[in-house]
DNA sequence: AGCAGCTCCTGTACGC
DNA sequence: TGCGTACAGGAGCTGC
Protein backbone atom coordinates (compact mmCIF):
# COMPACT_ATOMS: atom_id res chain seq x y z
CA UNK A 1 0.00 0.00 0.00
CA UNK A 2 1.63 3.44 -0.67
CA UNK A 3 3.08 4.97 2.44
CA UNK A 4 5.88 7.65 1.91
CA UNK A 5 8.74 5.85 -0.41
CA UNK A 6 5.90 4.46 -2.94
CA UNK A 7 4.38 8.21 -3.27
CA UNK A 8 7.83 9.62 -3.26
CA UNK A 9 8.67 7.28 -6.36
CA UNK A 10 5.41 8.31 -7.69
CA UNK A 11 5.93 12.26 -7.35
CA UNK A 12 9.71 11.18 -8.96
CA UNK A 13 7.94 9.39 -11.99
CA UNK A 14 5.79 12.17 -12.51
CA UNK A 15 8.03 14.89 -12.92
CA UNK A 16 9.77 12.70 -15.15
CA UNK A 17 6.52 12.21 -16.83
CA UNK A 18 3.97 15.17 -16.86
CA UNK A 19 5.72 18.20 -16.25
CA UNK A 20 4.98 20.87 -18.71
CA UNK A 21 2.61 19.21 -20.23
CA UNK A 22 -0.83 20.89 -20.87
CA UNK A 23 -4.25 18.80 -20.05
CA UNK A 24 -6.72 18.47 -22.96
CA UNK A 25 -9.13 16.34 -21.70
CA UNK A 26 -10.55 14.10 -18.39
CA UNK A 27 -12.54 10.88 -18.35
CA UNK A 28 -14.25 10.48 -15.16
CA UNK A 29 -15.67 6.94 -14.95
CA UNK A 30 -15.88 7.08 -10.80
CA UNK A 31 -16.88 10.57 -10.00
CA UNK A 32 -16.93 9.52 -6.30
CA UNK A 33 -13.00 9.83 -5.96
CA UNK A 34 -13.21 13.40 -6.31
CA UNK A 35 -13.60 15.29 -3.05
CA UNK A 36 -13.68 18.72 -4.13
CA UNK A 37 -14.99 20.51 -5.63
CA UNK A 38 -18.09 19.32 -7.64
CA UNK A 39 -17.31 17.51 -10.85
CA UNK A 40 -18.27 19.92 -13.34
CA UNK A 41 -16.25 22.92 -11.64
CA UNK A 42 -13.41 20.18 -11.53
CA UNK A 43 -13.25 19.59 -14.85
CA UNK A 44 -13.66 22.92 -16.10
CA UNK A 45 -10.84 23.75 -13.76
CA UNK A 46 -8.51 21.73 -14.74
CA UNK A 47 -9.24 21.95 -18.68
CA UNK A 48 -6.58 23.36 -20.59
CA UNK A 49 -4.10 23.78 -17.99
CA UNK A 50 -0.41 23.25 -17.94
CA UNK A 51 1.42 21.11 -15.21
CA UNK A 52 3.70 23.02 -13.46
CA UNK A 53 5.28 20.89 -10.50
CA UNK A 54 4.61 18.28 -8.91
CA UNK A 55 5.24 17.81 -5.03
CA UNK A 56 4.86 15.27 -2.41
CA UNK A 57 2.93 16.27 1.26
CA UNK A 58 2.80 12.84 3.57
CA UNK A 59 1.37 10.24 1.58
CA UNK A 60 -0.34 13.18 -0.72
CA UNK A 61 1.04 14.25 -4.49
CA UNK A 62 0.47 17.52 -4.98
CA UNK A 63 0.20 18.69 -9.05
CA UNK A 64 0.71 22.40 -9.47
CA UNK A 65 -1.13 23.63 -12.44
CA UNK A 66 -0.73 26.80 -14.22
CA UNK A 67 -3.69 28.60 -12.49
CA UNK A 68 -4.06 28.89 -8.70
CA UNK A 69 -5.23 25.50 -8.33
CA UNK A 70 -3.40 22.97 -7.26
CA UNK A 71 -4.58 18.85 -7.86
CA UNK A 72 -4.16 16.98 -4.65
CA UNK A 73 -4.61 13.49 -5.05
CA UNK A 74 -4.22 10.29 -2.33
CA UNK A 75 -3.92 7.05 -3.57
CA UNK A 76 -5.42 5.22 -0.35
CA UNK A 77 -4.82 1.50 -0.44
CA UNK A 78 -4.61 0.69 -3.58
CA UNK A 79 -4.70 3.83 -5.72
CA UNK A 80 -2.17 4.16 -9.04
CA UNK A 81 -1.30 6.48 -11.86
CA UNK A 82 -0.15 5.36 -14.12
CA UNK A 83 1.70 7.02 -17.37
CA UNK A 84 2.41 3.74 -19.41
CA UNK A 85 4.51 4.92 -22.49
CA UNK A 86 8.24 4.98 -22.03
CA UNK A 87 7.69 1.30 -20.68
CA UNK A 88 4.56 -0.89 -21.44
CA UNK A 89 5.84 -4.42 -19.88
CA UNK A 90 3.80 -4.50 -16.65
CA UNK A 91 0.82 -2.26 -18.11
CA UNK A 92 -1.35 -5.72 -18.45
CA UNK A 93 -0.73 -6.13 -15.25
CA UNK A 94 -3.22 -3.54 -14.26
CA UNK A 95 -6.55 -4.08 -14.70
CA UNK A 96 -8.40 -1.17 -16.68
CA UNK A 97 -12.04 -2.02 -15.09
CA UNK A 98 -10.77 0.29 -12.21
CA UNK A 99 -9.32 3.06 -14.20
CA UNK A 100 -11.19 5.53 -12.64
CA UNK A 101 -9.53 9.11 -14.18
CA UNK A 102 -7.70 9.58 -17.31
CA UNK A 103 -6.23 12.81 -18.07
CA UNK A 104 -5.16 13.32 -21.67
CA UNK A 105 -2.92 15.85 -22.51
CA UNK A 106 -2.17 17.82 -25.46
CA UNK A 107 0.39 15.34 -26.80
CA UNK A 108 -2.03 12.69 -26.99
CA UNK A 109 -0.88 10.69 -24.10
CA UNK A 110 -2.44 9.94 -20.59
CA UNK A 111 -2.30 9.67 -16.95
CA UNK A 112 -4.55 7.30 -15.74
CA UNK A 113 -5.70 7.14 -12.06
CA UNK A 114 -6.47 3.30 -11.13
CA UNK A 115 -7.74 1.98 -7.98
CA UNK A 116 -9.19 -1.24 -7.22
CA UNK A 117 -10.60 -0.57 -3.45
CA UNK A 118 -11.57 3.28 -4.60
CA UNK A 119 -10.27 4.41 -1.19
CA UNK A 120 -8.12 6.84 -3.24
CA UNK A 121 -9.62 10.75 -3.10
CA UNK A 122 -8.84 14.01 -5.52
CA UNK A 123 -9.21 17.20 -4.44
CA UNK A 124 -8.71 19.95 -6.53
CA UNK A 125 -7.61 23.59 -4.16
CA UNK A 126 -6.18 26.38 -4.53
CA UNK A 127 -5.06 26.48 -1.02
CA UNK A 128 -3.15 22.59 -0.07
CA UNK A 129 -4.86 23.58 3.54
CA UNK A 130 -7.78 23.37 2.20
CA UNK A 131 -7.76 19.87 2.36
CA UNK A 132 -8.68 19.33 6.10
CA UNK A 133 -6.46 16.24 6.62
CA UNK A 134 -3.37 18.40 5.10
CA UNK A 135 -4.19 20.82 7.54
CA UNK A 136 -2.94 18.45 9.71
CA UNK A 137 0.24 16.85 8.77
CA UNK A 138 2.78 16.45 11.04
CA UNK A 139 6.56 16.47 10.51
CA UNK A 140 7.78 14.99 7.31
CA UNK A 141 11.00 12.47 8.52
CA UNK A 142 12.96 12.43 5.01
CA UNK A 143 13.43 16.16 5.75
CA UNK A 144 16.63 17.65 7.24
CA UNK A 145 14.79 19.10 9.53
CA UNK A 146 13.58 16.11 11.33
CA UNK A 147 16.18 15.79 14.15
CA UNK A 148 16.53 13.75 17.02
CA UNK A 149 15.85 17.14 18.75
CA UNK A 150 12.53 17.61 16.93
CA UNK A 151 11.32 14.05 17.23
CA UNK A 152 11.47 14.27 21.17
CA UNK A 153 9.45 16.89 21.12
CA UNK A 154 6.72 15.51 18.87
CA UNK A 155 7.51 12.48 20.82
CA UNK A 156 6.49 14.28 24.30
CA UNK A 157 3.27 15.64 22.51
CA UNK A 158 2.17 12.23 23.34
CA UNK A 159 3.69 10.45 26.17
CA UNK A 160 0.95 8.32 27.05
CA UNK A 161 0.19 6.86 23.54
CA UNK A 162 1.75 3.53 22.13
CA UNK A 163 4.39 3.96 19.98
CA UNK A 164 2.80 2.17 17.12
CA UNK A 165 -0.06 3.89 17.24
CA UNK A 166 2.00 7.32 17.15
CA UNK A 167 3.94 6.31 14.40
CA UNK A 168 0.77 5.56 12.35
CA UNK A 169 -0.90 8.79 13.31
CA UNK A 170 -0.35 11.38 10.29
CA UNK A 171 -0.53 14.22 12.96
CA UNK A 172 2.50 13.58 14.45
CA UNK A 173 5.18 12.69 11.99
CA UNK A 174 3.41 11.65 8.29
CA UNK A 175 4.40 8.86 5.58
CA UNK A 176 4.41 5.48 7.79
CA UNK A 177 1.98 3.52 7.39
CA UNK A 178 1.72 -0.25 8.68
CA UNK A 179 4.35 -1.82 6.59
CA UNK A 180 7.22 0.74 7.44
CA UNK A 181 6.03 1.60 11.27
CA UNK A 182 6.76 -2.44 11.37
CA UNK A 183 10.00 -2.41 9.77
CA UNK A 184 11.44 0.62 11.90
CA UNK A 185 9.87 -0.92 15.24
CA UNK A 186 11.59 -4.49 14.90
CA UNK A 187 15.05 -2.92 13.65
CA UNK A 188 14.76 -0.55 16.62
CA UNK A 189 13.94 -4.04 19.17
CA UNK A 190 10.46 -1.75 20.26
CA UNK A 191 7.72 -3.60 20.69
CA UNK A 192 4.39 -1.85 19.23
CA UNK A 193 2.29 -1.58 22.40
CA UNK A 194 5.49 0.46 24.15
CA UNK A 195 4.09 3.61 26.01
CA UNK A 196 6.22 6.58 24.71
CA UNK A 197 7.68 7.44 28.30
CA UNK A 198 8.97 4.19 29.13
CA UNK A 199 10.88 4.43 25.97
CA UNK A 200 14.65 5.09 26.96
CA UNK A 201 17.30 7.79 25.22
CA UNK A 202 18.83 4.92 23.36
CA UNK A 203 16.31 3.41 22.37
CA UNK A 204 14.57 6.86 21.11
CA UNK A 205 17.68 7.34 19.22
CA UNK A 206 17.16 4.12 17.55
CA UNK A 207 13.92 4.59 16.62
CA UNK A 208 14.79 7.91 14.93
CA UNK A 209 17.62 6.56 12.84
CA UNK A 210 15.51 3.76 12.25
CA UNK A 211 12.53 6.07 10.61
CA UNK A 212 15.09 7.65 8.60
CA UNK A 213 17.37 4.30 7.43
CA UNK A 214 14.45 2.74 6.61
CA UNK A 215 12.53 5.38 4.20
CA UNK A 216 15.97 6.45 2.63
CA UNK A 217 16.39 2.71 1.69
CA UNK A 218 13.12 2.22 0.72
CA UNK A 219 12.98 5.09 -1.43
CA UNK A 220 16.49 4.01 -3.33
CA UNK A 221 14.63 1.01 -4.11
CA UNK A 222 11.29 2.56 -5.00
CA UNK A 223 8.79 1.12 -2.42
CA UNK A 224 7.39 -2.09 -1.53
CA UNK A 225 5.11 -4.13 -3.58
CA UNK A 226 4.26 -7.13 -0.91
CA UNK A 227 3.33 -10.44 -2.58
CA UNK A 228 0.85 -9.88 -4.83
CA UNK A 229 0.00 -6.50 -3.76
CA UNK A 230 -1.34 -3.86 -5.88
CA UNK A 231 0.88 -1.09 -5.84
CA UNK A 232 3.24 -0.23 -8.69
CA UNK A 233 4.84 3.02 -9.60
CA UNK A 234 4.36 5.50 -12.77
CA UNK A 235 5.44 2.80 -15.24
CA UNK A 236 3.53 0.01 -13.38
CA UNK A 237 7.00 -1.46 -12.41
CA UNK A 238 6.70 -3.14 -8.83
CA UNK A 239 8.71 -1.54 -5.98
CA UNK A 240 11.73 -3.86 -4.53
CA UNK A 241 12.06 -3.08 -0.64
CA UNK A 242 9.69 -6.18 -0.42
CA UNK A 243 12.96 -8.22 -0.49
CA UNK A 244 14.02 -5.92 2.07
CA UNK A 245 11.21 -6.33 5.03
CA UNK A 246 12.89 -7.94 7.81
CA UNK A 247 9.23 -8.52 9.77
CA UNK A 248 6.06 -7.20 7.78
CA UNK A 249 4.43 -9.86 5.86
CA UNK A 250 7.00 -12.43 7.62
CA UNK A 251 5.43 -14.53 9.59
CA UNK A 252 6.90 -18.00 10.80
CA UNK A 253 10.21 -16.52 9.36
CA UNK A 254 13.34 -16.38 11.13
CA UNK A 255 13.82 -13.54 13.28
CA UNK A 256 16.77 -12.09 11.38
CA UNK A 257 18.39 -11.21 14.84
CA UNK A 258 17.63 -13.58 17.02
CA UNK A 259 16.28 -17.15 14.69
CA UNK A 260 13.02 -16.62 17.09
CA UNK A 261 9.98 -17.23 14.55
CA UNK A 262 7.96 -13.99 13.75
CA UNK A 263 4.52 -13.73 15.51
CA UNK A 264 1.47 -11.87 14.06
CA UNK A 265 -0.44 -9.87 16.11
CA UNK A 266 -3.49 -7.44 15.96
CA UNK A 267 -2.93 -3.86 17.53
CA UNK A 268 -6.13 -1.38 16.92
CA UNK A 269 -6.99 -3.55 13.78
CA UNK A 270 -4.29 -3.66 11.88
CA UNK A 271 -1.48 -6.82 11.85
CA UNK A 272 1.44 -6.27 14.02
CA UNK A 273 4.57 -8.53 12.67
CA UNK A 274 6.99 -8.64 15.59
CA UNK A 275 9.91 -10.63 17.35
CA UNK A 276 8.76 -11.73 20.49
CA UNK A 277 12.44 -12.21 21.76
CA UNK A 278 13.74 -9.28 19.88
CA UNK A 279 10.93 -6.75 20.83
CA UNK A 280 9.77 -6.86 24.45
CA UNK A 281 7.09 -4.99 25.99
C1' DA B 1 -8.86 10.62 25.71
C1' DG B 2 -8.51 6.63 23.42
C1' DC B 3 -9.92 2.67 21.51
C1' DA B 4 -13.20 -0.75 19.42
C1' DG B 5 -15.76 -1.21 15.69
C1' DC B 6 -17.68 0.21 11.52
C1' DT B 7 -17.50 2.33 6.76
C1' DC B 8 -15.79 2.89 2.18
C1' DC B 9 -14.30 -1.13 -1.69
C1' DT B 10 -12.60 -5.34 -4.38
C1' DG B 11 -9.79 -9.38 -4.84
C1' DT B 12 -7.99 -13.39 -2.92
C1' DA B 13 -7.75 -17.30 0.12
C1' DC B 14 -9.67 -20.67 2.82
C1' DG B 15 -13.12 -23.80 5.17
C1' DC B 16 -16.88 -26.70 4.48
C1' DT C 1 -17.49 -26.30 -7.79
C1' DG C 2 -19.27 -22.94 -5.16
C1' DC C 3 -20.72 -20.38 -1.46
C1' DG C 4 -19.89 -17.83 2.78
C1' DT C 5 -16.55 -15.56 5.34
C1' DA C 6 -12.29 -13.43 6.74
C1' DC C 7 -8.69 -10.51 5.58
C1' DA C 8 -5.92 -6.82 3.41
C1' DG C 9 -5.82 -1.76 5.43
C1' DG C 10 -5.72 4.50 5.04
C1' DA C 11 -8.50 7.36 7.24
C1' DG C 12 -12.69 9.22 8.88
C1' DC C 13 -16.43 8.38 11.72
C1' DT C 14 -19.49 7.01 15.86
C1' DG C 15 -20.12 5.65 20.31
C1' DC C 16 -18.73 3.70 24.59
Amino acid sequence: MPELPEVETIKIGLQKKIKDKQIKDIIVNICKIIKKPSLEEFITKIKDKKIKGIDRRGKYIIIYLDSEDKLVVHLGMTGLLIYPYDNKITEKEINPKHNHLIFTFTDNTQLVFNDVRRFGKIFLVSNIDDVESIAKLGVEPLESYFTEEIFIQVLNKKKNCKIKSFLMKQEFITGLGNIYANEVLYRSNIHPLRIISSLNKKEVRNLHQQIKLVLVEAVKLRGSTVADEAYRDTDGEKGKFAEKLQVYAQKGEPCLKCGRSIEVVRIEGRSSFICPKCQKL
